[in-house]
RNA sequence: GCGCCUAUAGCUCAAUGGAUAGAGUAAUAGUCUUCGGAACUAUUGAUGAGGGUUCGAUUCCCCCUGGGCGCACCA
């Protein structure tokens, strides 16, 4: 890796400067602020020359090392170097999540993409990664949700689907805004199911074959596979260990009736409600154990929304207290929200994914009405899936129709059109890559030349910061100096066409590498 | 009331304390007898207000204003 080099070389000759990338390409490949010029830089075999203005040194790499550096790039000398970051490193990350007696809303397709390409990320640096899909399959929604479907269910449970149980849960919420009583009703279900009751058991498990029916046919839908679904039932047993933990800890008490955990500078997390029932918190204190016992991991990662936060500081500062001590870390990913209001989930105001798809299916039909289903499928997707990562997780994403089914400039679309587009060429010359240091390049194809080494520096930004976002806009800018240069130059039939070959192939190569990393599909023809 | 997050172009987003604040979109004008126009070129256009730290602040600190989220029996 250059900058890894470039770092080596600098700290043998004692200067500990940062080196980043200038701001603009005319000031060179990197940069590194020195305040006076740094000397025998160029004895150094990468750099071709450096040049001293405004306090910066500015340093043009050596073609040739461009060239090799990008030869490397998706072979298995690369990967396995790439590997040596998260060699013997071990991390779990919790994502998607939904509910079970909730709509799977937009919401949780932000935390499925962001987190499953987090993972792909993770994976391709050498971390062992286990996904887990902490599914919200327990507690006292299913409680609201008996109640509704005794008072309210028109046909019997196992004839139901996932739309009458969103409507039931739905109409639970704006009863029991005029009837307290209903909550505490569904407070006592829960109780009763706790308590392994018989018909709130059954009613509980046609739920749950209700939604996970549902919930595999969006994975499949969106091509995710978590490795595990634990989801909140499967810690039923192993609460009262951690709570026997904590008593042992002495750091919790009794508080009206229920059991907390309290903190300096938080407010107190609940883990026993007062009549006897467990809550989230209790759950995700016996997960993270779990996770502890059976994995051990480095490091834990949470996509959970942002309205999740003040919990996950608390299962972070408790896990502490009970000595288990990996890097914890919550994207806490920014609510998704019209451009003049919210939206709530509780009111039913909630965009179902399968809308999504099918609005963004009917604009790329509209684009290119000669495609297979497969395909326009593959590009409708490949558009959504872009939005959510494009953008700075921590950050609330405005939801706007137009903005989601986007197929031009910042899309993901965009990306899949330039790979096609790079494949197309390919496939139609008769000669063979090559390019070495000597090549003469015209301004836009050593542009492209220059963006390619970068890939493996954004990769691992994008870990350190979890952020997709960092290799979503390298490889828009890449397919943007890509599209830059074809307009200019052609390919076939120049007297350059296999120099252009090459930064053809690395192009299409780095597209569908990085484009796999944040789960979305190549053709190579759309 | 307290806590966390946030404010950049008409709109949606970028910018590890540094050079001329970048893209997309919208608008306007072009490229086009097309190796794939889902493209390319050009023009217009921005750091919420006020202090402070610094040689230098979109970035760090303080304060004000606006927005989002949370703060014990939902998860």
């Amino acid at each position: 890796m250059i900058k890894k080099d470039l770092e080596k070389w600098l700290n043998e000759n004692k200067i500990e400067e940062k080196v980043e990338h200038p701001s603009i390409t005319k000031f060179g490949d990197y940069a590194i602020r020195t305040g006076k010029a740094v000397e025998n830089l160029t004895k150094n075999d990468i750099v071709e020359k450096t040049e001293f203005m405004a306090g910066f040194t500015n340093i043009w790499l050596n073609k040739s090392i461009l060239i090799e550096e990008t030869e490397k790039i998706g072979t298995e000398e690369w990967s396995k170097n790439l590997k040596e970051n998260g060699i013997g490193k071990t991390m779990v990350i919790d994502y998607s999540a939904p509910n079970i007696a909730k709509p799977f809303g937009i919401g949780h397709l932000r935390s499925t993409n962001i987190g499953q390409a987090i993972y792909n990320i993770y994976q391709i640096l050498g971390w062992k990664c286990i996904g887990d899909n902490h599914l919200g399959d327990w507690g006292t929604q299913f409680g609201k949700l008996i109640v509704a479907i005794k008072k309210w269910g028109e046909k019997a449970v196992e004839e139901m689907t996932i739309e009458d149980l969103e409507n039931l849960y739905v109409k639970f919420h704006s009863e029991a805004e005029k009837d307290e009583k209903l909550d505490d009703e569904a407070r006592e279900w829960f109780s009763k199911l706790e308590n392994k009751d018989l018909e709130a058991t059954e009613m509980w498990q046609k739920c749950i074959d209700i939604s996970i029916k549902e919930f595999d046919k969006i994975y499949g839908l969106l091509g995710v596979r978590i490795d595990y679904a634990l989801g909140e039932s499967f810690y039923l047993d192993k609460m009262d260990a951690v709570v026997k933990l904590m008593e042992d800890k002495n750091i919790i008490r009794e508080s009206e009736g229920a059991k907390i955990i309290e903190f300096k500078t938080m407010p107190p997390a609940m883990a026993i409600k007062s009549n006897g029932t467990t809550t989230y918190f209790l759950r995700d204190m016996a997960t993270v154990k779990y996770r502890m016992e059976t994995w051990n991991p480095d490091l834990i990662i949470y996509e959970i929304g942002a309205d999740q936060e003040l919990h996950c500081r608390q299962v972070f500062e408790t896990s502490k207290m009970l000595g288990w001590t990996p890097q914890f870390y919550n994207v806490a990913h920014g609510m998704i929200r019209w451009k003049d209001g919210k939206f709530s989930t509780r009111k039913g105001q909630t965009i179902h994914l399968s809308e999504v798809i099918d609005k963004a299916m009917e604009e790329a039909k509209k684009i290119a009405p000669d495609n297979d289903e497969k395909k326009i499928k593959a590009v409708a997707i490949g558009a959504i899936k872009f939005n959510d990562l494009n953008q700075d997780p921590k950050k609330d994403i405005i939801f706007d129709w137009e903005k989601v089914m986007s197929m031009e400039g910042n899309s993901g679309p965009y990306l899949q059109y330039t790979y096609a587009r790079c494949q197309s060429v390919l496939s139609k010359s008769q000669k063979n890559a090559g390019i070495s240091g000597e090549t003469k390049l015209e301004l836009e194809e050593e542009n492209l030349l220059r963006e390619f080494y970068k890939f493996e520096e954004k990769i691992i930004e994008a870990a350190e910061r979890f952020s997709p976002a960092v290799v979503a806009e390298y490889l828009i800018n890449l397919a943007r100096k890509y599209n830059e240069f074809y307009a200019k130059f052609r390919v076939i039939g120049e007297e350059a066409e296999e120099q252009r070959l090459f930064l053809t192939e690395r192009t299409a190569s780095i597209l569908k590498l990085g484009l796999t990393l944040l789960g979305i599909e190549t053709m190579e023809k759309m």
